[in-house]
DNA sequence: GCGGTTATATATCGGGACGATACATCGGCT
DNA sequence: AGCCGATGTATCGTCCCGATATATAACCGC
C-alpha cells in the first residue's frame, strides 16, 4: 500500500522522504497516517528494487540546506510499477485505506480498472452494511445498548457510502458513454 | 488492541479460539477483522502472561469431538488487566479500531471512562475534519476531482461522527445528573 | 550572541496484525 | 466412495506503527 502510494506521489515529481509524507497527509487526509517507522524503510525496498533513485543534490544551489536531503524520483520501472497497481482491483483496492489510496490515483488509473474499484469497494462496505444490519435486527433489545448505538452508526455510515459509491459509478458510466458517443457522433 | 477484546469477550463466558473470533466479527460488524493469524499468537500470549488459562476439556461429555478445541477463561489476573484497559482513555482509544472496541465494552467501562474516550474520539474526528475542510479550501478548484470527491464524502463522514458524539457525551452528562440528584434527592 | 524551543530531516527497533497456507476432523451431498 | 465446506488450531513472511535517537537550521527572547 505504502509502496504504491509513494509511487503515485512521486509520479507527479521528485520529492524527499519528509515532503513526501506531508504531502501523504494532505492527500488522504489522515485516513492514513504512514510513518516513518515505514516510510523510510519503504523508500529504501523501493530504491533496492529500482523502482525509485535518488537525485543528484543538485550542488549548483546553496548546497547543506538543513540535514542532507535524499531527493527521489520514478525511474521507468517504477513509472510501470505504478500502473500495474493503479489497475490492479484486488481485495486490497477496497478496503479502507486501499480504496482511498487507489481513488487519490484515479487521475491516472484505466476509466475500465475505476469502475472495478468502484464496484469492488462497494460490494465490501454492501457486506459491512449486511453485517451490521442483521447484528441489529438479530437479538433487537437485549444487546448492549452502546454497542447497538456503535452499530447503529456504523450502518447509517454505510448506507450513505453505498449511495455515494452509487452516484460515482452512474457518474463514470455516464461520462464513458459521452466519450463513446463523441467517438462515433463526430467521427475521426 | 486485540488483547483488550480478547479479555473482553472471555470476561463474559469461556470460549474457544474459534468461536471467539465469530463473537468479534459479530461485535465489531467486520470493524476490524482480526485473522486467526494475530488470534492465536495473541491467545498464547496472554496464557504466558497468565491473563487466561486453558480450562479442562470436560471429558465427562463425549469426548473427542472434531479437533480437541481449547477452552479458555480469564484469570484474576486477567479480570484485573481488562478493568485496566478498559478505563485507559489512551491514543490507541482514539482511532477508528480502538474507539470501538472501548465502545462495546462501555457496559464494563467506569462513567468516568466513558467521558474521557468519547471526548478522546470527538478531539480525533474534529482533527480529522479540520484536516479535511483545510484541504477542501486550499486550491479549491485545482486539485484532482476524485481526490476532491474523496475528502468531501470523507468531511462529511466526520462531521456526521461528531454530532453522533456530541449526542452521545450529552446523554452521558444527562444520565451522570440523574444519578447523582437520585443520590442527594431521597437521601437514603 | 546565547541558549531554548520548534520545524526539518533521516533512521532503527520491537511488536502487533494480516493474508496465505497448512494441518486435521467432521457432516453432508452426489 | 469421494469431495467439499464448515470447524478448528497453528505458523510464516510481510507490512506498518509508535517510540526513540540523532542531526541541523530557523526563530525568539534575553
Amino acid at each position: 500500500m505504502l509502496e504504491f502510494a509513494v509511487l503515485g506521489i512521486l509520479h507527479d515529481s521528485a520529492m524527499h522522504g519528509y515532503e513526501l509524507r506531508k504531502r501523504l497527509r494532505e492527500l488522504l487526509g489522515s485516513l492514513r497516517a504512514f510513518s516513518f517507522g515505514s516510510l523510510y524503510p519503504t523508500l529504501r525496498r523501493l530504491q533496492r528494487r529500482g523502482l525509485i533513485a535518488e537525485r543528484d543534490p543538485e550542488e549548483g544551489a546553496r548546497s547543506q540546506q538543513r540535514r542532507a536531503r535524499k531527493v527521489y524520483e520514478l525511474t521507468a520501472e517504477g513509472k510501470e510499477r505504478f500502473a500495474e497497481l493503479a489497475e490492479d482491483a484486488g481485495p486490497s483496492s477496497c478496503d479502507d485505506e486501499g480504496f482511498g489510496v487507489h481513488m487519490v490515483f484515479f487521475a491516472r488509473t484505466s476509466a475500465s480498472a475505476r469502475m472495478r474499484i468502484l464496484e469492488g469497494r462497494r460490494r465490501r462496505v454492501e457486506q459491512r452494511r449486511e453485517g451490521l444490519r442483521s447484528a441489529l435486527a438479530r437479538a433487537g433489545e437485549q444487546i448492549d445498548r452502546y454497542t447497538r448505538e456503535l452499530h447503529k452508526q456504523g450502518l447509517e455510515t454505510s448506507e450513505r457510502e453505498v449511495r455515494w459509491l452509487n452516484e460515482l459509478i452512474a457518474h463514470e458510466r455516464a461520462e464513458q458513454e459521452t466519450e463513446e458517443s463523441e467517438e462515433s457522433g463526430h467521427g475521426r
